[in-house]
RNA sequence: GUGGGCGUAGCUCAAGGGUAGAGCACCAGGUUGUGGUCCUGGGGGUUGUGGGUUCGAAUCCCAUCGCUCACCCCA
């Protein structure tokens, strides 16, 4: 095979797409209950906003970019996530004037130069939703509230969600000290990625998962315990937000996350039916950003939903799926139908009816085994002896019965047949 | 970037040195113009690619490409 797709990426053929459209369709139902505006963002944005963005020591940064230099020689980068140009979009188009909570989404694909593997591909799709301008622990919680609601709207009930508090520029440090520290005073029993983390960002040690380095972190600090005064109450009042409308949540005081910019509260929806790659979903906030970014101070906290992951726990079976059936097959028989039939499916369809046909002039039989397969409800026969008479066949499929109906009344009648109105 | 597994028909897989097969799918027929079940027949593969060993390679060896899973990382 010669033509292939780059590696790493996929086609998301007829038969899977229709399952994206129930996600997206319901996603974007209740983004507008939320008070969340879609918004259109580029996929690729000037190289040093991810930079300064995801962190510089950051794996998406150092070895996971789509990074050229296009041809008037600016450093381009496929977007590797979407916070950091919803942030840029905020701050270049003055989205913090007037003051306000600002609730945006976005839908497309990401990119990440990544060796792939179930569940990880160098495109992505993710669903992308930011709340910019309060840092009140109400929109933590709600956000967590929206991300239940879809998931049960899917039907997707034995998704755990994490949940935890990383502090803020006041705590964090302590604790990172402290951690380093503790880590430090070990490290001969860390793996060798993980001395490398003491320097880059020892939390990320807890992702590891050597059993030397699991053994150890059970009796590491946790950034639970050095959480200022502040951050302790922001985290208490998101988790009893959440118990007051029975949301469930699973607390890990180990949960950090790969990217810089997180503060306080972070969250992730992992699925025990996935292989590796178990994050369906992956968010929390990140007050500092904005101005870190030459915005002013906005505090801010977003999440992202990965669809293929999302997508491949669906039940179809438990879903509305758009198959795109067609209500009505013509069929044809004889010379010199063809003309007739592409008049009247035009007038079917102007009546928006679902109409398919065989073009090919093959045998009936083989017509009605190709308007079998397309699981069409009714079949219009078109024959050179009804339709001298000014009639055709209509025949319903799962009845096996068919009845003659007159051309000149045939939207009416296969529209009363359809319940139409 | 590192390691494991796998590449045979559209799909799922047999054949493990001696003519490349099955199921499903597809096409046609089973008397004039009728689908699903059934019966009969048919089309379809330079066995990922390139080398090597051999009288003979899908099968053994080497290389290469691809897919896949895991590490890593994360959605």
């Amino acid at each position: 095979m010669s033509l292939r797709a780059v590696r790493g990426v996929k086609d998301i053929l007829p038969g899977e797409v229709e399952l994206w459209e129930v996600v997206e369709a319901e996603a974007r139902r209740l983004f507008k209950t939320f008070g969340y505006a879609e918004i259109k963002i580029p996929v690729f944005e000037h190289t040093s906003l991810f930079a300064r963005s995801l962190g510089e020591t950051t794996d998406i940064v150092q070895k996971e970019m789509y990074t050229f230099e296009d041809r008037g020689g600016d450093s381009i980068t496929l977007r590797p996530e979407a916070t950091a140009s919803l942030v840029r979009a905020y701050i270049e188009h003055n989205l913090f004037h007037p003051p306000r909570l600002l609730k945006v989404f976005t839908i497309g694909p990401m990119f990440r130069y990544e060796r792939p593997q179930a569940g990880r591909f160098r495109q992505f799709y993710q669903v992308n939703a930011e709340a910019f301008g309060s840092d009140n622990p109400a929109v933590d919680a709600e956000i967590l509230v929206f991300v239940d609601k879809l998931l049960r709207a899917l039907h997707l009930d034995d998704l755990e969600v994490r949940l935890n508090s990383l502090g803020d520029e006041a705590c964090r440090p302590r604790y990172t000290e402290a951690l380093t520290a503790f880590l430090q005073r070990r490290r001969d029993a860390l793996c060798e990625d993980c001395d490398q983390r003491i320097d880059l960002n020892p939390m990320r040690v807890f992702d590891c998962k050597t059993p030397g380095c699991q053994e150890l972190k059970e009796a590491a600090p946790t950034i639970g315990e050095y959480l200022c005064e502040a951050c302790v109450d922001h985290f208490e009042q998101v988790k009893a937000h959440l118990a007051r409308v029975d949301i469930p949540v699973h607390l890990d005081p180990q949960l950090v996350r790969g990217l810089d910019y997180y503060t306080r509260t972070t969250f992730e929806v992992v699925s025990a039916r996935l292989g590796a790659q178990d994050a369906v979903c992956g968010g929390g906030r990140y007050d500092g950003l904005v101005e870190a970014l030459g915005g002013p101070p906005t505090p801010a906290i977003g999440f992202a939903i990965g669809i293929e992951r999302l997508v491949s726990l669906l039940d179809r079976s438990r879903l509305p799926l758009d198959e795109g059936t067609p209500q009505l097959f013509i069929a044809t028989v004889g010379e010199g139908v063809d003309e007739v039939a592409f008049e009247i499916m035009h007038a079917l369809r102007s009546a928006s009816i679902r109409v398919e046909r065989e073009y090919e002039s093959r045998s009936l039989k083989a017509q009605m085994k190709v308007a079998d397969r397309s699981k069409a409800q009714y079949t219009l026969i078109l024959g050179g002896d009804e339709l001298a008479r000014g009639a055709a066949l209509l025949r319903n499929m799962a009845a096996s019965s068919q009845e003659e109906i007159a051309l000149d009344s045939l939207v009416e009648e296969i529209k009363a047949r359809l319940a139409l109105p």
